[in-house]
DNA sequence: AAATATTTTTAGATGTATCTAAAATTGAAA
DNA sequence: TTTCAATTTTAGATACATCTAAAAATATTT
């Protein structure tokens, strides 16, 4: 049994690792957990031991297949939650993050189950991500960054890479959510910026730094 | 901010004083958390020092208005999340109590809203408990146990003392359960037993055991 | 290849939450 | 009222999860 610390190590490596293929180093778990490289080496060390992770000191650390489903069903978990608060409790999508970081440590098989009958087997969260399965599979869309979309074509928005609650807040303001159809309209060489129609009406002007965090996927 | 062991604390700490009426003892607490006399004396000594605990050496504890409160409002999370996981995931009655335990902890007070509304302001959980509002204020109906029930008098079943789910999977065998209304036909002077009527259909037996763990009130 | 910089690990602390064993206090019985 | 038993607290450990400071290993630059 992981306890919340060891469950948010692994998932952090599972993320870093892009879902478990790469290499992770110490600084970047530290990086990415806010904490310090000494207190990820003792994490590092403790979740080795318990088969989760394959750690060669000084040479970084690889996820190993009960890590990565433990992973897996983390994220499988916090998605659920996400989903749950902005489907049946009308949580804003910026409003969901927090309270899901707390509700995907909740050990329960049934639960689980039973979350995923309620919500209709979802295969997407309110963000465009994908949702494991109970085997931990799921789907991954071909998608693209909008900062890559090819003049006068269409695309639908399918994701964001950025979840903070200030993005997730200024696309509310300029109406560009998930499932929404763009076409890009002009693309200033200047700065990178973009002029892109939203479903086939209102022309808006999104930053490059905003075009590089939405994710869309050919009509 | 209270941790999870914490809030343990002082839920226990809240049921045994009688909703903080009474002084409780280091040993009492031990016994109802399973844990050593050793363990509750260094908790109550740091709740004493976060203000909801009145704890003096050798003389037992008392909750303070903010420990009572603090409790209130585990106790309601508590049982929302029973009544959530019944009403809306079809949970068994006799399912629901460790879920909860985890469940209750979370923070966020925009869940407990939103999760209030969306239950609908229930005013009771599956097992007959009150669920105190937002300010800790709670109905509590007036009730007797089965057991002191008068012969040939009528009554409701509002509630059980006893939460485990061997009890509770037993009465729902002989389909006893919260609302329905009950006859006192015959009382066994020898062991206490009773024969009961049900919903002015089936009649069954009950031990004097069984008949001090259901709560009544009158119709 | 040696010197320097960066990364990573170890050593030693701190706070939480628990334990066992021993000491202190309280309450009850002789 | 003294003695004994039960209760409660303290002292000293252990595991988890974190930290700072120092040491060790690796990577980079000259």
């Amino acid at each position: 049994m992981l306890t919340f610390a060891e469950e948010n190590y692994l998932k952090a490596i599972y993320h870093l690792s892009e879902a478990g293929k790469k290499v992770v180093s110490t600084n970047e778990i530290a990086y990415r957990l806010e904490t310090k490289a000494s207190s990820v080496t003792d994490m590092l060390q403790r979740l080795s031991t318990k088969g989760v992770l394959n750690y060669i000191k000084y040479k970084g650390v690889r996820i190993s297949p009960e890590g990565k489903m433990a992973a897996l069903m983390v994220i499988r978990k916090h998605r659920m939650w996400e989903t749950f608060l902005v489907e049946k409790l009308k949580f804003n999508w910026d409003e969901v993050h927090e309270v899901a970081e707390q509700l995907e440590h909740i050990k329960s098989p049934l639960l689980v189950k039973r979350l995923d009958e309620f919500l209709g087997y979802p295969k997407f969260d309110p963000h465009g991500d994908p949702i494991p399965d109970e085997n931990g599979e799921f789907f991954s869309k071909p998608q693209i960054k909008l900062s890559e979309l090819a003049l006068g074509k269409d695309a639908i928005v399918v994701g964001v890479l950025d979840h903070t609650t200030t993005f997730l807040q200024y696309l509310d303001k300029i109406r560009l959510h998930i499932g929404v159809k763009i076409k890009l309209i002009e693309r200033v060489e200047f700065d990178g910026s973009l002029e892109i129609q939203l479903n086939e009406a209102k022309k808006i002007f999104v930053s490059r730094d905003v075009s590089e965090n939405i994710l869309i996927s050919e009509p």
